[in-house]
DNA sequence: AAAAAAC
């Protein structure tokens, strides 16, 4: 059947919002006008209220219509206002209807069924039929839609919808419908449902609780995003307050692991080591003693360094046996995006679980009812984005009073200015005493503030210099013509492997990737003004290879972490240092290696090189041109092909927030052929007419 | 200055 796709909506489930003024004075909306306000009269648009309500109030088109379009319809003599009285009718009898013959159900032969002889289905003639088109003659019926159909529309005619031209239609040519070869959806291939082979029916006896452990079936093809799982299975509420009472053998332990010489729970340990992580990353060596012994840390370490379990291990360990209780969670972790989040949630969930600390995801564009309800039952940490925890405490469902923990990621982009008054409100709910821990590749004196209002004595740990010190990370400065940004963006992309490409705008975004899909480059847009549901579409498609080329504002600067990424790519520069070394870090990840490619217009170029400087990044300017050997040799010498391809899934229609049926999360790579033309195809603005889709020079900085 | 973050 159908899958509904609940969870793309937006929850618009009814949710009651009692306003609970224990927290602040203000609420978040009205510090935000206030702020506003504050700033200066709004330039932007305004919004008018008024004339729509205008509207609605008088005498409505919908109330109109009522009495206008149905006013035949009373049944009783009275006027209708606004009309003229009809003539009283002189013609006929007024009606009696009992003496009406012809409502009389039994004459009227015309409905008898039996008496239809083409209602026999074999012998309708078929589309086609010609001997059914006597155009204009009508059946006994009065009707005559089929013939003039037919007419106009013999698909016989019709070439293009000639079935045996259209292979991606053949069903039997599509090797993945093929379900005899589908070994995941064959049940009895599942080794876990067979009932009578359960060795473990008591709960309490199940062995391990861990989701790696369990014998999967291939999710890959289910073809729900991460996203949709995610809300589906709520098992931290479920996990809620049953303690395991005998330590799972997790495995052992290495004499020499070095995460038991910090002083972390010995099932912490084990379960890292289980995932062959043993040896600390030097930021989590520095943090972990300081964050365990319940001090206020402040740990910069590069991009990639392994900061999540920097916060994440002290954070669980000193969250574990503790009780929370209903609505007050004990730990908090706020991050500045949405996917960060689920990244972050998805990275301590295991971790957490051996630990027996429940945590829940908390952010916008996810359904209300299941964070609520976690809340209600009692959760130990939760992973949030700003907006959304602020909204749960408005409305009575969170409260932050019994917070011990809490942590800031990317701390420094929380304390800008778009952050930082959000983000104030969340720590000001929690207890002045609680422990605060601020992480970032980039924490420099933005967070002051927030330090000296929050933190108490803060240890810092710089493990590197905040600069760009990966040294298994290359840097390109590419000065260019405007003229040829869009062909030179074209073949960096272009390259085997998965590629960043950086722009400055939500429009740049989606312009960059329609332009480089126009090239033959598969690629797709990631930006917030996306619903979530495509923008976890677009994130998973990036994950797994079908779509490997991302074209990303900064949202997806910070913290996000995909394997593999070879190339970064600034297709607009970074608008300051700090920018530059978190969308650079989104390669060379964990000592892998990386590229970041940056293409400066001549005007641009000063205020770059003065930015790589502070960044710490040593590269020297350079003219380049498409086709040039530097960007040859960047790409491997792979150019775009020049025949337009299209994204593997449907492409979001934002209005039509169910999303639909998605094909293509488990199509391999690049295989589609880009043939335009077949198939319903939402068209999401315009369609390229124009032959010279390359050549223009429109760039599309600015 | 844009983007992000609630509905």
């Amino acid at each position: 059947m159908t899958q509904h796709h609940h969870d793309d909506r937006p929850a618009d489930a009814p949710v009651k919002k009692p306003r609970h003024k224990k927290f602040q004075t203000q609420s978040y909306g009205e510090r935000m006008a206030a702020q506003a306000e504050a700033a200066g009269p709004s330039t932007g648009e305004v919004r008018d209220d008024t004339a729509r309500g205008e509207r609605r109030g008088g005498p409505s088109q919908y109330s109109d219509r009522g009495v206008r379009g149905y006013a035949n319809d009373r049944r009783d003599n009275r006027p209708v206002k606004g009309y003229r009285a009809a003539e009283p009718r002189t013609d006929r009898r007024p009606a009696n209807r009992d003496d009406r013959p012809q409502y009389n159900r039994d004459e009227r032969p015309q409905y008898n069924r039996d008496d239809r002889p083409q209602y026999n289905r074999d012998e309708r003639p078929q589309y086609g039929d010609r001997a059914r088109t006597d155009r204009g003659e009508r059946n006994q019926y009065g009707d005559r839609p089929q013939n003039n159909r037919n007419d106009r529309n013999d698909r016989n005619d019709r070439p293009q919808y000639d079935r045996g031209d259209r292979p991606s239609f053949n069903r039997d040519e599509r090797p993945q419908y093929d379900r005899t070869e589908r070994p995941q959806y064959r049940r009895d291939d599942r080794p876990r449902f067979e009932r009578d082979e359960r060795p473990r029916v008591d709960r309490d006896e199940r062995p391990r609780f861990d989701r790696d452990e369990r014998p999967r079936y291939d999710r890959a093809g289910d073809r729900q995003s991460s996203y949709q799982r995610r809300d589906r299975d709520d098992r931290s509420s479920y996990q809620q307050n049953k303690r395991v009472e005998e330590p799972v053998d997790l495995g052992t332990v290495a004499a020499d692991n070095q995460f038991a010489a910090l002083g972390l729970a010995p099932r912490l340990v084990q379960r890292l080591a289980r995932d062959g992580i043993t040896s600390p990353f030097p930021i989590q060596t520095a943090t972990i003693p300081d964050a365990l012994a319940g001090k206020d840390v402040l740990g910069r370490g590069q991009t990639g360094s392994g900061k999540t379990l920097g916060f994440g291990l002290p954070t669980l360990t000193r969250l574990a046996g503790g009780k929370t209780e209903s609505r007050r969670p004990r730990g908090m972790i706020l991050v500045p995006t949405r996917e960060l989040a689920m990244q972050v949630h998805d990275a301590l969930e295991p971790l957490a679980h051996v630990m027996n600390v429940s945590l829940k995801l908390i952010a916008g564009g996810l359904p209300y009812p299941k964070q609520i309800e976690s809340l209600r039952r009692g959760v130990d940490l939760l992973i949030a984005t700003p907006g959304r925890l602020i909204d749960l405490c408005e409305q009575g469902a969170a409260d932050l009073g019994a917070v011990e923990i809490a942590v800031l990621d990317e701390a420094d982009h929380m304390c800008d200015m778009g952050f930082m008054p959000a983000v104030t409100t969340l720590l000001d709910m929690t207890p002045a005493e609680g422990q605060r821990l601020l992480f970032s590749a980039t924490l420099d004196n933005d967070v002051d503030t927030i330090v000296k209002t929050y933190l108490k004595d803060p240890v810092q740990h710089s493990t590197e210099s905040g600069q760009a010190s990966v040294s298994t990370m290359e840097h390109h400065m590419l000065v260019i013509e405007p003229g040829h940004k869009q062909s030179l963006t074209a073949e960096l992309a272009s390259r085997d492997g998965r590629t960043i490409v950086f722009v400055r705008t939500k429009l740049g975004a989606d312009r960059v990737a329609t332009q480089l899909r126009d090239r033959g480059v598969m690629a797709a847009a990631l930006h917030g003004g996306l619903t979530q549901g495509m923008r976890n579409r677009t994130l998973d498609q990036f994950k797994d290879g079908s779509v490997p080329v991302l074209v990303a504002t900064d949202v997806a600067a910070r913290g996000i972490h995909v394997d593999d990424v070879g190339l970064v790519v600034q297709a607009d520069p970074p608008a300051e240092h700090k920018d530059y070394l978190h969308r650079a870090g989104r390669t060379a990840r964990a000592g892998g290696k990386g590229a970041v490619v940056t293409l400066v217009l001549p005007h641009q170029r000063r205020g770059m090189m003065r930015m790589a400087e502070s960044a710490g990044v040593k590269a020297e300017p350079v003219r380049a041109r498409p086709g040039d050997e530097l960007v040859t040799e960047l790409t491997g010498g792979s150019k775009p092909s020049g025949y337009p391809v299209k994204l593997p899934a449907p492409k979001p229609q934002r209005f039509n927030k169910g999303g639909g049926k998605r094909f293509g999360s488990s199509r391999p790579g690049r295989g589609h052929d880009g043939r335009g033309g077949s198939g319903p195809r939402r068209s999401n603005g315009p369609r390229r007419t124009d032959g010279n889709r390359y050549e223009g020079g429109k760039s599309y900085q600015h």
